[in-house]
Parts: structure tokens; sequence; C-alpha cells
RNA sequence: CCGGGUGUAGCGCAGUUGGUAGCGCGCUUGCUUUGGGAGCAAGAUGCCGGGAGUUCGAGUCUCCCCACUCGGACCA
């Protein structure tokens, strides 16, 4: 079906991507500027849906054992500097408080870009006997990096997220929290937020600061660049030396404990936006939605309509539907436009009409198909209807996923399929950083990861040509 | 951090060789409308991004900041 382009305000993402993207993040009403760079205020709109994926996400981290917690966020410059690469890797972007009150701090406090190292700080004290093990914690909070350029939800200098910081008594139950966690970020991203993923391993290059090995969710977006969904670290007891983090095992013993991080953050929600979204706007995955089904009344004004969509609203509602009903005296054009800029899954009109026919008027945003259901069958349909939009969307974005991954044997191959098409270069790699580094330098692809799922797809790196025997994704990234 | 572009009403913009600020949309009120961004009428809204300078006089010229934006570098 040949869709009519309705919103002027909003660039078509064929004409510019980039500025399509702001345009949605704006005129959806998600996200405000504030008088910081990167600093950005999150509207309601905008801020219902982090909530969203909150509760969805705390629930999936209670059910594995997690417990919230809440640590300060300023970490003395000591604390930092505990672990080296740690505080290499963060340093250059770590903004820090040097006055309290009118009077210069004897040591300054970076304001927390990550918590790993007040994690340990805490642990070393809690920590003493196997007993104490494993110590699964996690923290909603905001963090602070400061970034050189900025885009809405997509690199901001203070952003929301949760980090989770576990200690476990072995190598092997920690590895195996890594990958769980890793397995919930990816199951939450398909089934909730209609994203498929390549779950897979980061290179030594791409891993966290301090990490012995780190994981990740990549997801693509609608310009088929690359965008990292979410991370998962193990870190070994690397940390657990440096910060003197010991326990008593049940052979008597001392021993470090093994220690895993894991996080997503606001990200998340660009990640939405890039992947779903199209020219009308914004298209929410229903099970994130702010405002599942919207209730319109066609000619309010006449007798009878508005007691009729208040009775749908009502029935949406008490079936445990967020909806929601727009009776303002705009017209019924402005509203159809409105809350497809919004991204609300399905769009519930009833007028006189339908009142005689007995029937609504359902219309999804996600393909514009619209169908008529009876009255009686409203809170069935409705529920087979956000189903069916989540599917949808999940199926496009896989197929572009899939038609966008393309496997390569040779360097060229791959600047060639960069150049014409965009994606994920599927290839071989013999593991070695110059290759690595070559890539980015004549290709201007970064490794996204070596996918769990390996492939045997040839015999040779794409870059020097010596035997390999690694899979890896390569991508420009967001 | 480096390069290009842009900051004038809520939004989008115009503003001439320097002479004291305008248009469209939106907003408010009223009436008429209402099945895909309605119509008429009457209103309200400006530290011209900030600071310094040149000038009798600066939205306009000069310098310095700040922010946005597009590339690049950087970026668990």
């Amino acid at each position: 079906m040949a869709k009519e382009k309705k919103v002027e305000q909003i660039t078509d993402m064929e004409v510019d991507f980039a500025q399509w993207y702001t345009d949605v993040c704006k005129k959806a009403e998600l996200i405000d500027y504030s008088s910081i760079k990167g600093m950005f205020i999150y509207r309601p709109y905008g801020y219902a849906i982090w909530e969203n994926i909150q509760k969805g996400l705390d629930e999936r981290f209670k059910e594995t054992g997690h417990e919230n917690v809440y640590l300060p966020m300023l970490i003395p410059e000591s604390l930092l500097q505990r672990e080296k690469d740690h505080v290499e890797g963060f340093a250059p972007e770590c903004a820090w408080v040097t006055y309290g009150g009118s009077d210069k701090l004897e040591e300054r406090y970076c304001i927390r870009p990550t918590s790993e190292t007040l994690f340990c700080e805490h642990y070393a004290n809690v920590i003493h006997s196997w007993r104490d093990l494993p110590k699964l914690y996690n923290q909603w909070c905001s963090v602070l990096r400061w970034e050189k350029t900025s885009r809405p939800f997509l690199r901001h200098r203070e952003f929301l997220w949760q980090e989770g910081h576990t200690m476990h008594a072995t190598a092997e139950e920690a590895i195996a929290e890594t990958e769980q966690m890793l397995n919930i970020y990816a199951d939450f991203m398909e089934n909730v937020l209609a994203m498929p993923v390549v779950k897979g391993k980061k290179t030594d290059k791409e891993k966290f600061s301090g990490a012995e090995a780190t994981y990740t969710v990549e997801c693509m977006m609608h310009d088929r660049k690359a965008l990292q969904g979410g991370t998962s670290h193990f870190f070994g007891d690397g940390f657990a030396k440096a910060f003197d983090i010991t326990f008593t095992g049940k052979d008597n013993k001392l021993h470090n404990p093994f220690q895993t991080s894991w996080g997503v953050s606001t990200r998340l929600i660009g990640g939405i936006i890039m992947t779903h979204g199209d020219n009308n706007g914004l298209v929410l995955p229903p099970r994130i939605a702010p405002v599942q089904a919207i209730v319109i009344p066609v000619a309010q004004h006449k007798e009878g309509v508005l007691d009729a969509a208040t009775d749908l609203l009502n029935r949406l509602k008490a079936a445990g539907v967020r909806a929601k009903m727009d009776d303002s005296d705009q017209s019924m054009g402005w509203k159809a436009a409105e809350y497809e800029m919004k991204g609300v899954p399905l769009r519930v009109e009833i007028g006189p009409k339908d009142m005689e026919k007995g029937q609504c008027c359902i219309c999804r945003r996600d393909s514009g198909e619209k169908v008529f259901v009876p009255l009686t069958e409203l809170e069935e349909q409705v529920a087979k209807l956000l189903d069916a939009v989540h599917d949808g969307m999940y199926a496009r974005a896989k197929k572009n996923l899939e038609e966008h991954t393309k496997t390569c044997q040779t360097m060229d191959e791959v600047k060639e399929f960069m150049q014409n098409e965009g994606g994920f270069a599927r290839t071989m790699w013999c593991g070695d950083l110059e290759c690595e580094l070559k890539m980015k330098e004549e290709v201007g692809v970064t490794s996204r990861c070596m996918p769990l799922h390996q492939e045997k797809v040839g015999e040779t790196c794409v870059c020097c040509g010596k035997k390999a025997d690694k899979m890896i994704y390569w991508g420009v990234a967001y």
C-alpha cells in the first residue's frame, strides 16, 4: 500500500537519516535539550518508555536472584585508580568535583562513569566466607561521561542505566552469570522491544577496560549501522585482587572471588527509534509503549458517541491494556497524525456509523492496516492485534538484519559491500589486532562481535589471508 | 578536540548600503465544524544565543564565549 506522507515536520529518513532521528526525538516529545551540551531532559513520554523498560528488566533480574542496591555517585580519585586498565579507560571522560561548599577538597572526587570500583570497595567489606557468595547486586542510576559529541539517547554525558555487579566463588559460575545476563538482554530485546540481536563476544580491542571478556548484543538500525544494545562482562579475579577482596573457601583457604558486570542504558530507546521508526514518526513496540491503544471518538458532538468511546476506554483499561482517549476538539485528521507520530501501536475509532453496526475501527501503526471489530470482541481482538503488531515489527527488523548481513572473503569485497550497501560483513579473522586496525583504517569498519553461533564461512583471514578460525562481524557503529 | 553550517516569538523562517522587528504555523477567546493535520473573527507573545568592542545609532560590522547540527577524530 502506498503510504502518503502526512507529517511535514519530520524529515524523510531517506533524505537525511540523522535529521529524521532528531526530528522524531523532538516531535514525538521524547526529549528536550537543556542548556548544557549532552545533558538531555527526558520528557514524560520518553521517560515512560524507560519506566516500562525498567519494569520488564527489573522483573527478569529479580527472577534470577538479583537484588537492587544504591551506591554513592562520587568516587575518590584514589579508589578509581586501584585498577590500572580501568582508570586508563575512563579517566579521559571523567568529570570531577573539586569543591565542597567554598572549600577546596583534599582529594578530588570523580562523578561515577561506572561503579565497578565502588562495588569492589563495598564487596571487600561484606564478603568473608564462601557462604557470602554469590553476591548478585544491581543498581539503577545515572552515570556521567564527558563525551565530546552527543546525540539524544545514543550518546549523553549523563545517561540512565542499570549496572549489575556480581561476585562468585568460581570462574565457571561467573562465566555462567555473564552468559545468563546476555541471554536475558537478548530475550528482552527480541520479545519485548521487537529488536533482533546478534549475540557475540567482543575482540580484545573492543572489550571493557579491565574485563577479561566482554559479551554484547548487537542490533542493526534502519540505516544499517550497528548499535550495541547491551554488554555483559567477565572480569576474572583481576579487580578482586586489586581491591583485596577475599573469602575463606570450604577448603579453609583464602580465595579471590570472580566478578561480572552487565548493563543496558537509555540508549535502547535510541535503538527502538532507529529500528522501527518510519517517515510518519515513531513506531513503538506494543509491550513497552506507554499508550498501547488510543481511543478516538469520531464526530464526538453527536449524541452517544462520547459515551460509547468512554465505554471502549474503560473496557480496555479493565482488560489491562494501557489505553487513553483523546476527546479534545482537534480534528480527526490531526489526531490520526499526532498518534502516528507518537508511535501508538493501535488507534481505536468509534463514530455514529460504527455504533449503528455495533463495531469499532482499529488501525495498526506498523502496517497502517484497518480492521473493523465487533464491540463484543473488543478485548480479545485488541490483545491479538497488539501481539500481531509486535510480530510484524520483529519480522521487519529481522528481515533488515538478514538482508544486510553479507559473507565476504576479501577486504575488497567488504569495502565494496560497505560502500554500496552497508550492513554487517561476516568474515573469518585470524585474531590479530593489526588486522582489526587495518580494517578500520582501510574500510572504515570496526569489529562488532564474534557471534556465539560460529560458522566456518571461509578458510582465511579477510585481512591478512592467513589461516583463520574465528567468524566475526564488521560494521559501522553508533 | 578538528573542519563545515546554524542561532531573530512556542515551531519554521524573512529582515537590503547599519536607522530601533516582520511573515506563516501554533497559542488564547468566541462561533461554526468534525470518518485523515478544518473555517471565520478578535487577541497575546521578542534581552534578535551571551559578553565585549566600533558607531550619534548594531539583528546587521569586529572579537571572544556558549549551544545546536553535519562530517571526522575519540568513545566499556
